[in-house]
DNA sequence: CAAGATTGATTTATCAATCTTT
DNA sequence: AAAGATTGATAAATCAATCTTG
């Protein structure tokens, strides 16, 4: 912690804005999802997933992997979607420790209604407001984060962001 | 709806990447955050917003607008820190329908002491990977988007996205 | 024992009134 | 009636066991 220096002004206002745009973006996109289709951010990254699927049907720990949901938070999530009748659990014969996960035709309905809104909801509060070069800056952003929190986490034991020398 | 066309794969890209980038920052933040000062990403919002103020005071409805919260959420969270002893309530006698919200000695200590490592945080796992020029595009990408999705909502009826004439 | 999965309890967030003051 | 705030009920996310299979 020591000599961690403080965030210079266009940090700050970097970290800010940051925060807001995910937050408000995320917010309004996933408002209209649920006013115009019934369905919630999670609800929709499910069927999103088991719609790309090969079969319409993956293991439950993928889903809970793809979208960064701890396991519990991925059994409480289907089960009410299971209820509601756009997935259905069954537990695969050949290796019963795994659940499969698969997609209902009326899931698969939901979410083939869904997906043209979404778009048109993510082109509205997103990409509307973007230029083709911010768009590539956005997509180059991610990449260099994601890779390096990736490797972040496998690093040695850490003396991160002070002067080991 | 109707033409509203699909996105291009490199929008495809950058929007799933937006939404991890978003996703897996906040978590190693927040996560970091409540394992090394008990503060939850709620808590801290309001301790800096109130430790900035001209007195550590804050009318209630002005957290729930900078926080973007809505006033339920708002009223029991502050329910929860006030229980904790991190800030105060207290009716404005001059004008008693507003709450004023006092950042207590005990929540100062909390929000001075979380700070640094809050930095570190922000540091190790956001600015670490990015280079000046990105962190210039992160904020010019934060400030276009805000300032459209501020117009975006208080437009005509809505022809967007569809050709009007 | 480790990994996948489920369950029940607790904590937070959201929804729908309600209350007060202007 | 409108805006700020609170409350109680529901829904969802997190936490801590537990169970099963390899």
């Amino acid at each position: 912690v020591a000599d961690t220096p403080w965030l210079s002004d266009e940090e700050q206002r970097a970290w800010r804005g940051f925060n807001q745009l995910a937050r408000q973006v995320t917010a309004h996109v996933t408002r209209e999802l649920q006013r115009t289709t019934g369905l919630s951010g999670p609800d929709y990254e499910v069927l999103v997933l088991l719609s790309e699927a090969p079969q319409g049907s993956l293991r439950a720990f993928e889903i809970g992997t793809a979208a960064g949901w701890e396991k519990s938070r991925l059994s409480h999530h289907l089960t009410r979607m299971e209820l509601r009748g756009l997935v259905r659990r069954q537990t695969c014969e050949a290796d019963p420790r795994y659940a499969d996960v698969v997609l209902t035709d009326e899931g698969r309905a939901a979410i083939e209604a869904a997906a043209p809104l979404h778009v048109e909801h993510v082109r509205r509060f997103f990409f509307a407001a973007l230029t083709p070069e911010q768009v590539a800056a956005v997509d180059g952003l991610a990449e260099t984060v994601l890779e390096h929190l990736a490797t972040e986490s496998t690093e040695p034991p850490t003396c991160s962001s002070t002067d080991c020398g």
